[in-house]
DNA sequence: TTGACTTATATGTCTAGACATATAATCGTA
DNA sequence: TACGATTATATGTCTAGACATATAAGTCAA
């Protein structure tokens, strides 16, 4: 929720001090490239030890939103230099957060020797087996995305016993294989007969895209493809440093 | 006596035992609902005081990737419970990082009373003056993206007399005006004839669109509506807490 | 069995010091 | 004037304590 308590509720005083610099940031009273006060200043101001301001100060730099440099002082960083953070749901997580029954239909599952398209989309060599499955998620009945996925047994051997009818893949692999990385490239398509009829939409009707790929350090888990009718998937950004 | 068995190793004492504690759990050794060892057990493996395993578990607690309870002990959380962090880039920032030639074009400025239409996008109530700018961005002379936005005057009085001829009016923002929340909603559309046109695309083409609201503590600044050509636009996600 | 009370304990915060280290500023020299 | 060496200083890390606070777990009475 919104930070910044507009009086002291007072909680710990490095949150305060903390909380303090904060809210001079964000209202712009102490713009980009600002220096702010020197450790031992916020001492003498608030009457404590310098762990209590260094901790503030190091929580406000790990939020990117000071710049902390030896010898010169903290600085005002730019505000989130042109970026910002976008949370995708789980889709699962996202229907039900909406108050809307979830559905799952697999549609089809395969074990195979990867394929140098597969080898290709997963960015592997080496030869190896992959499982391939295609399923639907609805909301409330309504076709709400497809998935198209490739995983690699050879990161994830246990997917190739795991009971997909049930449970989506999706989920599975959350709570089975913690990930490090993952790329996501979002597009936009228009229907063709397959989709249209998956999806319930007309042939020519735009479709997002998004396509996902996971690695656990360096080591290729997943990719997976997922279409969603193209009107509105909403993704919801919060400002960094809660 | 700080005769750590090691004494002389690159990183500092906190944060490699933050990283070995990261570690087993992103390899999975020490899986969600794990308990991790207490402050106190972790002091003795180390050979250091408190303060320092705290503040490597400080750092871990606030990435998320352990949860800690009073009385209980710390705990493996759920690796990012199924959500992935997204970064969207400023357009500009996006273009040059690829090594291409950012152009701009700005298209229409308009200052007017806030229409109703105005306000509803606004989320607004009151009455007031906006800002209507439509501009494109371009790659290397091709058409990137386009965009429509509508700045609250009432909120950035500044607006009215920027030059948005050269500077992009995304930028001006992010160097004037700093924001405290956001929200996206992604979503794909078919072109229509004045959207083809401004991205020199086929009527019919599919087109990806992001709307993008923009607040500073409950004050609407801005929203905007960017239009990119269907056929990719990228976005990079990484595992929180680098 | 249940609910209220007590206790033990792990984390949360804080202190008043210490030494390390990078570097802005200054000074001295070519 | 330009450049290299020195110094001052703000941050970075760490210690060995302290008390606060939430709460799991145990205790006891209804």
């Amino acid at each position: 929720m919104s930070l910044t308590a507009d009086a002291a509720d007072q909680p710990t005083l490095y949150k305060r001090i903390r909380a303090d610099i904060e809210k001079r940031i964000l209202t712009g009273e102490w713009p980009p490239g600002h220096r702010i006060p020197f450790e031992h200043e916020l001492v003498a101001r608030y009457g404590c030890s310098r762990m209590t301001v260094n901790k503030a100060l190091s929580e406000l730099a790990q939020a990117d939103l000071i710049e902390r440099r030896r010898r010169a002082g903290s600085f005002v960083r730019r505000p989130q230099h042109q970026s910002a953070v976008l949370k995708i749901a789980d889709i699962r997580a996202e229907i039900t957060a909406l108050g809307r029954a979830y559905g799952y239909e697999l549609i089809g599952r395969k074990l195979r020797a990867a394929t140098a398209a597969d080898r290709d989309r997963l960015g592997v060599k080496k030869a190896g087996k992959v499982v391939a499955i295609t399923c639907r998620h609805s909301a409330d009945k309504v076709p709400f995305a497809v998935e198209d996925r490739l995983i690699d047994l050879s990161s994830v051997p246990n997917a190739a016993t795991a009971d997909f009818s049930r449970e989506p893949p999706g989920s599975w692999l959350l709570h089975h294989v913690p990930w490090t990385e993952a790329e996501h490239t979002i597009s936009a398509i228009v229907a063709d007969d397959r989709t249209a009829e998956a999806l319930d939409i007309a042939v020519g009707a735009p479709c997002l895209v998004i396509d996902r790929y996971t690695w656990r350090s360096a080591r290729t888990i997943t990719a997976v493809r997922l279409l969603y009718p193209g009107d509105s998937h909403r993704l919801v950004a919060r400002f960094k440093g809660g």
